[in-house]
DNA sequence: CGTCCATTTGAGGTGGATCAACCCTAGTGG
DNA sequence: CCACTAGGGTTGATCCACCTCAAATGGACG
């Protein structure tokens, strides 16, 4: 955020194989739009906690996670951050409807992205309702999203928050009932409202009630998916 | 929500005009779609504290406040509230992507809509892709005001929480600098993520610092807007 | 094997919640 | 018109969930 870290990165430009599938694929968000438009898409790494782009930047591109993770938040003046979602392999990130970021966006660890013109969507939706239809269902997803974090952040209590994103966690990067986190405490804190001891605390409760079993600090296997879901109001 | 209060209303259906304005006028947002697409627009009535409808409903229609205020929530199985917005004169709400309500919606006081039938819209976008980017414009300013509500219940302070309702409240609802509030207490509080208590003990204070100054409880006056932003982070 | 940072754990403090009166004021009915 | 009432709002006293500050522990990496 402050200091921005230039460093080498691997760029790698490719035509996005519009003709070998014309019709959308579920399994691909991207796929659904530059696929199907025949937009050019081009690959693009960062580095651990570099800034992809910041709040109120001109939002020149739209993000898709190839691999690695991506943290969306907003700062108070005096530093308080508030995480809005974390985004893993697959998830779009950084679509507006207006000409700017609401969020700044960081690489939580080395991440590579695949990256469109949001000129080109918009030029494509201008003309495919098909595409334009894509662009709002996203941004309802995240509203979607934004919606039940409201509650989160409002009403629930610590265990509550932690218990959910550890369901939410396990739904979206669970491989063989192990999930491995890309963030650190902090960042879980900033996402759920809550400090970094907040959260370690509750996580060595739900550990010592064994609900889940850590291989690591960031290795997590949850035991009991059920007595998680009744901590969650 | 538990029961629903069936009462008489007034009904009322109109054909909107849409040879009179063929083209958008800013000022309104249905206008921009209902209008613009020539769809039939119904009035409808809700008394105080009426359901209009609940969460995970089917969104058959999309509304617009004519007169009166809504709130739009969500609830946890214990009876926790958190409200994720309140919806004015003029603004519209109840427009999904999807096929469900993700928040319930309530008449805060004695209320008029507008509505149309969500499908009636769908059919306009499936053709006109001004239409589609319409909708998608509105739902992505849902999201903006999601995020920025979700930095104020992660990382606010009870007083900054405040601060920033009333200046939206104020930018939103003041007519000649005074702002008569549709809400009680509670409602404010379940907005903020705070009780109605400290809602109220932070409006003493800022009325006891001259901030701020009241007719009735819910006739407040700005005196010092720039004070109120810097009490807001 | 040592260094550095993330994480855990402990001790104590506090902002906002909870519980409890009390006070307005708008609406009602005599 | 005024007395009464009920619901919303205010204020006070106390509590506690979470924060803050501090120190110890652990794990990854050179």
């Amino acid at each position: 955020m402050l200091t921005q870290t230039f460093n080498t990165r691997a760029i790698k430009t490719q035509i996005n194989g519009s003709k070998i599938a014309p019709v959308h694929p579920v399994s691909d968000q991207f796929g659904e739009i530059a696929g199907y438009v025949g937009l050019i898409a081009t690959e693009f790494s960062y580095r651990k906690d570099e800034e992809i782009y910041g709040e109120d930047e001109p939002a020149e591109y739209v993000y898709q996670v190839v691999s690695g993770a991506v943290r969306s938040y907003k700062l108070l003046s005096d530093g308080r951050r508030q995480i809005g979602s974390f985004h893993l392999p697959g998830d779009v990130f950084g679509l507006e409807s207006g000409p700017a970021h609401r969020l700044a966006a960081e690489a939580i660890i080395d991440t590579t992205v695949r990256l469109v013109k949001r000129s080109s969507l918009e030029k494509a939706a201008g003309t495919d309702v098909l595409v334009a239809r894509k662009l709002w269902t996203m941004t309802a997803g995240e509203l979607r999203h934004a919606e039940d974090h409201m509650l989160l952040l409002g009403r629930k209590t610590a265990m509550e928050r932690v218990a959910t994103f550890l369901l939410e966690m396990d739904r979206r990067l669970a491989v063989a009932s192990m999930m491995a986190l890309p963030m650190c405490r902090r960042d879980i804190g900033d996402y759920l409202g809550l400090t970094l001891e907040t959260v370690s605390r509750a996580l060595s409760q739900l550990h010592a009630q064994g609900i889940l079993g850590f291989s690591g600090a960031r290795q997590i296997v949850l035991r009991n998916r059920q007595r998680l879901h009744n901590l969650d109001a």
